[in-house]
DNA sequence: CATGAATGAGGGTTCATTCAT
DNA sequence: GATGAATGAACCCTCATTCAT
């Protein structure tokens, strides 16, 4: 939730919200931060973080530049509070994508139950790539490595469940490798569409399916 | 979007006309050039070319921000510059790696003859790699589309040596993958070093290898 | 300028009509005038009128802006009014400092009268104090020259009573000195305490018994 | 003299000035300098510190915003320098006006020979009092601080002189009132012009008259 | 009347670019 | 050519004030 920016330090809070009084009010509210983390995952796309302005920002939703600063403090909050909500999503998704039961399966399914919904997240969500990419902002970057490291435990964890004997270095290094692949392919799907998007995820597959084919050689289980 | 000065024949500041008459003056002029575009890869390694400043450039070069401007009509022609020599430069000084005679080789020599130097000059020149980034993000800016477009045109040359019969946009589909792979890779090549580095190159070249080995099986020629 | 809302007939909201119809509306009206006027008074005292913003003095008085300007048309009426009230209290509290009987007295009698209970209500409301800086300045904004010349307008007035043949021009000038001489050792008085604070008081009083004695030679009355 | 502003750490200097080389550039950059300074200390006269804005200050003399900030790296170092260059020539002013040689002179004659010079300076540099006064800069607050220090210290010692049997507290308490009634009586001056100015002087002048007069009974010398 | 979201002009500041010298 | 001052649009952000609910 986005911190109301206030004048001095916070004497006095505003009134502690006796009860679920005025819900038109916070109604009206929260659905204007909606709409500007709406405009700002827009812009961000559109011209990465650094370069999109507070306008923009404002314009996008059609409201003033004091509109956006009575839901944000400033900038930086509304990249930090878009990439959190878009975080704890991926997360969400990532949870259902990484389950014991497609560990079963052989590695083109594998691939398919993985990369397609991750994949699809992030063509839904394009502004998440935009953040966690190039935002330069600490707690945007730190959370990013977080991500970055959660994810990487998870390939870590599959490929050692399927080839049980490499050693631990080895398998960082594949999964990174896998990891970079997938971020590169990212890059070249977002920036295509229909057909070619398509053919780009399709590649992908392709990539990884060639890399790992022959590391996955024996019956595996887990 | 900045407009031109000078005069419209002339779309690039002298870096033409290799040799002609008043050798001294083009000799000064060379060298500042030169003197910039150090200046300026120092610089976009630093902060990145969006964050770097033409002040700066000029600073680091030590001269005025007017001087800067009697060579380069705005901050993007000097990146497409400097990206352009770097790219020239990968060219000439690592034994002409996209060169027919490594055509020939088998794939894993190949690999080692275009890699290797590539990888040598990414470590020596740093700038190059700074101003590859940014793709993706659609916010692209010009100097990175032409820098881009150079080499993919070049790694597109060298597919389509190998497997004439493939239709274009799969040539284009599959030279974008290795650069991106490519990318990826040197990525982590970068941020590690020792046995870790080469590690990490070793896998780039098991990439590349297993998901170009099906691409190649016809024996080529150019 | 920002123009007056409300009616042209009451340029002033409630605060007058000591008694009328509809008591139950006026009684709240007054209560959260009174409370927008302490809060304005604490927030004056913290930062000063000009760093006061409307918004901090709404928040300490736990109403929202709009509240606010239900009852005051700009944050100038609100230092406008609370100068006035402070005034009005000075005046009321302590008995009855510029009162007729005291203009009886020998000088060291009506200084003491006078002076004392109006340090002490100085120490007891900052505010009047943080109200009155910003003189000298000539960027000075009306309420200060209203709260000036109230105090100044009730000096002048002891002052004729003394020395009813001065001319108006000296009257004031005399009166302005007084009135500096006083808020300069005010600040004194407030920066110390203890025996300190009773050593500057004395002075102050020194001061103006020496400065005003031989102007007031005559044997007076009212 | 100001620092100039610099877009990253400063990295290299600008060039080390091999000579009393361009002395036409360096001139107007001087030229420049002063013109700020000037405009700034009549906007500071005319709204104080805090309300000034740089573009008011930049408009007044004459020049675009970004000039400002070639010469000036925020509104702060202006005051800081301006608070600077006043105080320097105050202090100068200051060392010829407590001299032996006033000390043997009967009190008027102190009075005048101490208060007109200090009195001129402030009127022909009104800046400096507004700047003092209440620009809020900790910078400037302590110089300000420094510059009351030092005043008291040389107010004390002609007391002393004229007065050493007094207590040192007695003293100090004396020397603030008679820096209190100064400061306060220099509000008024500045505020007036003209004849009514000279009245202010007068009556500046006979206040300390006759509260010093009582004190300073005995023949003195030091 | 109360609320709190909405407004928009204005403030300090930066920087790519131009111009007088 | 070189210099560095000059420009001005744009940026992020604040706050007195207004308006819909």
């Amino acid at each position: 939730m986005p911190e109301r920016p206030q004048d001095e330090t916070a004497e006095k809070p505003p009134k502690a919200a006796k009860k679920a009084a005025a819900p038109r009010r916070q109604a009206r509210g929260e659905r204007r931060i909606a709409q500007l983390l709406a405009a700002a995952a827009s812009v961000f796309c559109r011209t990465g973080y650094a370069a999109a302005s507070t306008n923009a920002i404002a314009r996008e939703a059609e409201v003033s530049p004091g509109t956006l600063y009575q839901f944000f403090p400033n900038k930086e909050a509304i990249a930090i509070e878009l990439g959190g909500q878009l975080l704890r999503r991926a997360h969400e998704m990532h949870g259902q994508v990484f389950l014991p039961e497609n560990l079963d399966k052989p590695l083109p399914e594998l691939l398919d139950a993985t990369l397609d919904p991750v994949i699809a997240f992030n063509c839904e969500n394009p502004a998440f790539w935009a953040l966690m990419h190039g935002s330069g902002i600490p707690g945007i970057t730190q959370e990013h490595e977080e991500l970055h490291a959660g994810l990487l435990a998870r390939v870590e964890g599959v490929l050692r469940s399927f080839c049980p004997d490499s050693a631990p270095d080895e398998i960082t290094h594949v999964s990174n490798m896998i990891l970079g692949i997938f971020k590169a392919s990212l890059d070249l799907i977002l920036a295509s569409e229909g057909a070619e998007r398509a053919a780009y995820i399709a590649e992908l597959k392709t990539v990884l399916l060639r890399y790992l084919d022959p590391v996955i050689t024996a019956p595996h289980h887990h």
